[in-house]
DNA sequence: ACGGCTCAAACC
DNA sequence: TGGTTTGAG
């Protein structure tokens, strides 16, 4: 069977880099001395030494996995160095290893689209550089080639038995007669060459490289010759890489798929798919799966590096595996805020340093009955809108949660009569989605804000109505309880200050201004706790930092940006005839304008121009008090990037009463 | 009833 | 749509 040839206009340089071990080398980069020796990086060290989560190239050698824990990695390597995972909040903080990533994507980010595929994987589209490069400075023009460059592998090059390694490669590199694609693969691997070095040289992280014509080959390949090098995929040795390549190597066939493939189809390696027709293997995997396994089979994969830097959910979770699984409505609301509090602290700065908001909070929980038969059900996972703040989050979390373990527990949940039928959890995870990125027309608006914030008042009282809008599902049947939430206004000199400024109309529905100090975390030596009375469903768990996170602070003391206005502007619940009046008119188009906009995101931004984001909010679901108050220069802006979106699809249906999270920030006007 | 913690995407 | 499942590192 032929493997398909690209058109040459279609020809693509792509590139998967991944960084070796990566844990490891963050660690190392932290601890020098650790360099060169086997080392893992593990966590929890209680339970027999803590699951490993890396190994150095070192300590594989010694037959050290992925997988083993730190007592077996012991034995097999009596000399391997185990460094834990920083802990915070009773939980493992993974932030070291994120932001040692973003400085990796903002490396790779410069010469091509850029797609962040994990935290220490990203997938480059070369296309451009490399064309350029064959345009204007070919490979055969070069009297000198870079030693990284030699140190390549190229899959199926001939090797004359007299010529020496890295002689191979560069006159592979050069050939004056090869084709075009081959000659974009030359310049791909030069770029990628040159990336690597700049990566290390910047970051002191080494990495392993794929280059080849589509992300599932690049893949592939990154993974051949690690660490530290590179293998490129030239059309021609496509066909033989794929031919004796067990399927479940392959990216999607590690799980069901690929046992599926193996066991009902007798398919061991990719080559052996080339057997079956496309329409067989949809008979079997469906319309889709079918066709994506007979292109795969052929080399064929058309999937695009996403232009994505950034992540698009957040997420925090715990596992309380086996005896540790939690049984009381207290501990788990313990948890619960321990979780929130790391995503908030995400969420602020995701905020603050790539400028989006997230507007879906998610509770996943698992769980089994000790007791009963159906043990095995699962736990619903709920969601509802996503309001900033730490107590805000923790509260709608446990709500979500409680709302969730009523419909887990089914309708006799704890009545009296019930014998004592009783949950564990296993595990709980809240994470944030649908992140947008805030308009770029904001500018005057921050500059307002700064310039109205010279006095807030504080405010003495603020005991407000905080309603939680819960999905359908939860409300239906079981009416999820209202949490009623005495806001915590506290002033402190020294540290952080929370303000509060009038919302005209709505005197009871104030907005929160927090100074940047109040919004990170901190040790939990300053955290100050108020008891929380679980049973009531009150949380007023409130904490207090005088930590800085960044000197903007110096100048904005007292000054809350517009960022401060969204990271701490009071949702205004909505009732729910609110809501469902409002949706009649305005939903629709938010919603469905939402998801179009959740589109856009930071790259797009970097490497085509600039879209301004569409909220599709109409003027009128602003607070006209609000609105009114605003210079009429600010009040064209706000028009400009709050315009109701006209293209957007309104076949579909009416709101479902749900919110998005804007809403949240211009809540409808109540006339 | 341990591999822990994240993420993305397809699916219905 | 939200919620589930799958698969990945």
């Amino acid at each position: 069977m032929p493997v398909a040839r690209p058109e040459t206009s279609d020809v693509r340089v792509i590139a998967h880099v991944d960084m070796d071990c990566f844990y490891v080398q963050v660690e190392q980069r932290k601890q020098p001395e650790l360099r060169g020796l086997p080392t893992a990086v593990v966590q929890y060290n209680e339970w027999q030494g803590g699951g490993l989560i890396a190994v150095s190239y070192e300590a594989r050698k010694c037959g050290v996995k992925r997988s083993m824990r730190g007592d077996e990695a012991k034995a097999a390597c009596p000399e391997i160095q185990l460094v834990q995972v920083p802990v915070a909040r009773g939980k493992a903080d993974l932030n070291l290893y994120r932001s040692a990533g973003s400085e990796v994507v903002s490396i790779l980010a410069q010469s091509g689209k850029c797609e962040r595929a994990s935290i220490d994987e990203v997938y480059l589209d070369l296309t451009d550089a490399a064309e350029s490069m064959l345009a204007d400075a070919p490979p055969e023009s070069l009297e000198l080639i870079d030693e990284e460059v030699l140190k390549s592998h190229i899959l199926g090059m001939s090797r004359k038995d007299g010529d020496d390694f890295k002689e191979s490669v560069r006159d592979w590199i050069c050939r004056k007669d090869a084709d075009r694609r081959d000659k974009l693969l030359s310049c791909g691997i030069i770029i990628v060459a040159e990336l690597r070095k700049q990566v290390l040289k910047e970051t002191e992280f080494t990495c392993s490289a794929g280059i080849a014509h589509n992300k599932m080959l690049a893949k592939l390949a990154s993974g051949m010759n690690k660490p530290a090098q590179q293998t490129v995929v030239p059309y021609s040795a496509v066909q033989e890489l794929l031919s004796s390549l067990p399927v479940k190597k392959m990216k999607q066939l590690g799980g069901k798929l690929g046992t599926s493939l193996q066991t009902d189809l007798g398919v061991d390696t990719v080559g052996d798919l080339l057997q079956f027709s496309e329409t067989k293997l949809q008979e079997h995997y469906g319309i889709n799966t079918g066709t994506w396994l007979w292109n795969i089979a052929r080399g064929i994969s058309g999937e695009e590096v996403q232009g994505r830097l950034l992540p698009k959910s957040h997420g925090s979770g715990k596992t309380f595996p086996g005896p540790r699984a939690l049984k009381s409505l207290s501990t788990v609301q313990h948890w619960l805020n321990q979780l929130s509090e790391e995503l908030s602290e995400r969420l602020s700065s995701d905020l603050e340093l790539n400028k989006r908001i997230a507007s879906t909070l998610t509770l996943h929980a698992s769980a089994f009955k000790s007791r009963d038969s159906d043990s095995h059900k699962k736990f619903p996972s709920k969601s509802c809108p996503l309001r900033y703040g730490v107590t805000k989050i923790q509260e709608d979390a446990f709500n979500l949660f409680q709302a969730a373990l009523r419909e887990y527990m089914g309708p006799f949940g704890s009545k009296p009569g019930n014998k004592q039928e009783t949950w564990r959890i296993t595990g709980l995870s809240v994470s944030a989605s649908k992140i947008v990125d805030i308009p770029s027309g904001t500018s005057s608006i921050m500059r307002y804000f700064q310039s109205q914030s010279t006095a807030p008042s504080r405010s003495a009282d603020g005991c407000v109505q905080d309603h939680v809008e819960m999905t359908p599902s939860a409300t239906e049947g079981c009416s999820v309880q209202r949490s009623t939430e005495a806001q915590a206004i506290i002033h402190e000199e020294d540290t952080g200050v929370t303000y509060t400024l009038p919302n005209f109309e709505n005197p009871d529905k104030d907005i929160d201004l927090v100074s940047k100090e109040d919004v990170v975390s901190c040790p939990s030596s300053e955290v100050t706790v108020i008891p929380t009375q679980l049973e009531s469903n009150r949380s007023t768990q409130t904490k207090r930092t005088g930590r800085k996170i960044n000197n903007q602070n110096e100048k904005n003391r007292g000054m809350p940006s517009i960022v401060d206005i969204f990271k701490n502007y009071n949702a205004t619940p909505l009732s729910k005839q609110e809501t469902q009046e409002d949706s009649t008119v305005s939903s629709t188009s938010r919603r469905a304008n939402f998801s179009s906009s959740s589109h856009s995101n930071k790259v797009n931004q970097e490497v085509e121009e600039r879209r301004e984001t569409d909220w599709g909010y109409k003027i009128d679901e602003i607070d006209q008090s609000v609105f009114d108050e605003l210079p009429a220069e600010i009040q064209r802006e706000l028009r400009s990037f709050l315009h109701p979106n006209k293209r957007l699809n309104t076949s579909k249906s009416k709101g479902d009463g749900s919110t998005s999270s804007i809403a949240h920030y211009f809540p409808p006007l109540n006339r």
